[in-house]
RNA sequence: GGCCCCGUAGCUCAGCGGAUAGAGCGGCGGACUUCGAAUCCGCGCGCGGAGGUUCGAUUCCUCCCGGGGCCA
């Protein structure tokens, strides 16, 4: 599907030579407008020369209307230069698109239930889970604008050994007593105390932290309401009774060994936490979702061979389920690294996050940088650091791009061409371009990172440009209104993205 | 012991097998009589190490070193 006038012109030229082509924006602009590599990824195939590919490629390229310009270059490079029409339709579209703008870009539209946070309601938020609401609503963002029908879930873990000494710690700091070994002693135990139902007192709080994180949460499931499921999803897996124990045979599946559901009468005879994890999957499956995409720390990496052998062994595709893995969150203090627990109440709660550096910086920070990279707060300097952050400097854009519209005063909507583009103009315009293809492989990826470097070059590219040139008192007035509420679309479309509020005013 | 992730500039990090590897922060020096200076411009031989695959490797493979995590 063509998403954009840079892909209708690499889709042009990939049907003139008989072979995809991807146009890249080279880092040197004396390298043409965009740049093609197709001739040095066409020789091995075609069994040619690079440089004569190249020279073909080039040929089919000049025979394009909105090409003015083209070298063959370097190993066999194709460098293209664009003519003014091109530029004036690149905008037009993001004019038009508006909102719209760099979405719909997903093959085929899936049902999609994304699983995200699902922290322990047994304290605040912890910003490692942050980083898990961040990440995953921002791949739900992304998913959403390229047409997926999404689901957001948070699974409550209200039942098993760690609710039970969350329970106990309780009733020991109402009888006045020290908490049991291994038990809570964070701070905010002591006002949970006087509750009358601590664990609903904790959800309510959850739900508010993660509503000021700006992560909806439409849907919420209880463990303990599944308890009731476990009889008939054991019923439906592929098990086998080995040493007094039910086991489930997930190592059929791509899991690298079986597992038990059931423990042995000598060890107590009750479902192990994979029956639980095989409810509730059966729920997710039952409920008609074309994908499960499941958001998890690293330090539940193994769970990825045991979910999707489960699946397996109820009968589905595995790839259905699909997990997705970020690494954690760690804490850094005058210098050393701190081992976080919710337990001991020794950790950075979110909303103490937000209070110190502000909702907006702390989903940029959470979600800027790639999943497979820790992340570490130093506590010291995380107030500090806020200043500095590239959000503001993105918003600022917005804020900027605000200002000279409200300043306008009527609300642009062509985009008519001056004869001539300046540089800077030419260069915020392809970057325009390029959105719709940042919003497809982020999305595809799972790399919501992608959208904040984006942003940020976006930015860069709009404040040199406000910098060299006019709007208002112009000749080219109504083009570069039109340049800069196009601008001003796609940053709010990133920002969006990623939860962060694109401000009028700063 | 097995498995997963990471090692890129002083610091924090980008970089779907392609040209001379990029940003932010910090540092130094410049630019406001003009739509917002929270901005712009200039100053940078850094891909942990060794092999391999390839026309081409920061990117893919193997081993080693160094950090983090999971399981046993």
């Amino acid at each position: 599907m063509p998403r954009s006038a840079l892909d209708r012109l690499a889709a042009l030229l990939g049907e003139a030579i008989g072979a995809p082509v991807s146009l890249e924006r080279p880092s040197d602009s004396a390298h043409g407008d965009f740049a093609t590599n197709a001739a040095l990824r066409l020789a091995p195939t075609r069994r040619r020369p690079p440089r004569e590919l190249a020279e073909e490629v080039a040929a089919a390229a000049g025979e394009i209307a909105l090409v003015e310009r083209v070298e063959v270059a370097g190993p066999g490079f194709v460098n293209l230069w664009l003519t003014p029409a091109w530029f004036g339709e690149a905008l037009g579209e993001v004019i038009e698109q508006g909102e719209a703008y760099g979405g719909g870009t997903a093959e085929r539209p899936e049902r999609v239930q994304v699983e995200l946070v699902s922290a322990n309601p047994t304290g605040p938020v912890t910003v490692a889970s942050g980083r898990n609401g961040a990440f995953g609503d921002s791949v739900a963002r992304l998913l959403e604008l390229a047409g997926h029908d999404v689901e957001r879930e948070f699974y409550v873990n209200d039942a098993g050994t760690q609710i039970e000494q969350f329970s106990a710690s309780l009733e020991a700091l109402r009888r006045g007593e020290e908490p049991p070994e291994g038990g809570y002693t964070g701070e905010y135990m002591r006002t949970l105390v006087g509750e009358q139902d601590p664990i609903g007192s904790m959800l309510d709080s959850i739900r508010r932290t993660l509503e000021r994180f700006r992560l909806p949460i439409e849907s919420w499931v209880r463990q303990s309401s599944l308890e009731g499921a476990i009889p008939a999803a054991i019923d439906a897996l592929d098990t086998y009774e080995s040493d007094g124990a039910l086991w489930v045979r997930t190592s059929a599946y791509g899991d690298d060994k079986d597992r038990v559901l059931v423990r042995s009468a000598e060890r107590g005879g009750q479902p192990a936490y994979v029956a639980w994890d095989a409810a509730y999957l059966r729920h997710k499956l039952e409920r008609g979702f074309d994908r499960l995409v499941y958001v998890l720390g690293a330090d539940h990496h193994g769970y990825v061979g045991r979910l999707k052998g489960l699946a397996g062994a109820f009968g589905h595709d595995p790839d259905r389920v699909e997990i997705l893995i970020y690494q954690l969150v760690s804490l850094m203090e005058a210098g050393e690294a701190r081992k976080m627990s919710k337990r001991r109440g020794d950790t950075v709660f979110l909303d103490e996050l937000m209070d110190e550096i502000g909702v907006d910086a702390a989903r940029w920070y959470l979600v800027s940088r790639g999943p497979d990279q820790p992340i570490e707060i130093d506590v010291d300097l995380a107030a500090e650091r806020t200043q500095k952050n590239p959000v503001y400097y993105v918003q600022y854009a917005h804020a900027r791009i605000a200002g000279i519209l409200r300043n306008a005063g009527e609300t642009p909507l062509a985009a008519d061409l001056p004869a001539e583009l300046a540089p800077e103009e030419r260069e915020l315009i392809k970057r325009l371009t390029e959105f719709p293809g940042v919003a497809a492989e982020a999305a595809e990826r799972r790399a919501p990172h992608a959208v904040p470097t984006y942003a940020i070059r976006l930015a860069d590219d709009f404040h040199r440009f406000y910098h060299e040139h006019r709007v208002l008192e112009s000749e080219e007035r109504l083009f570069r209104l039109g340049l800069c509420r196009a601008t001003q679309t796609v940053i709010a479309r990133c920002l969006d993205l990623i939860g962060v509020e694109a401000p009028m005013r700063m």
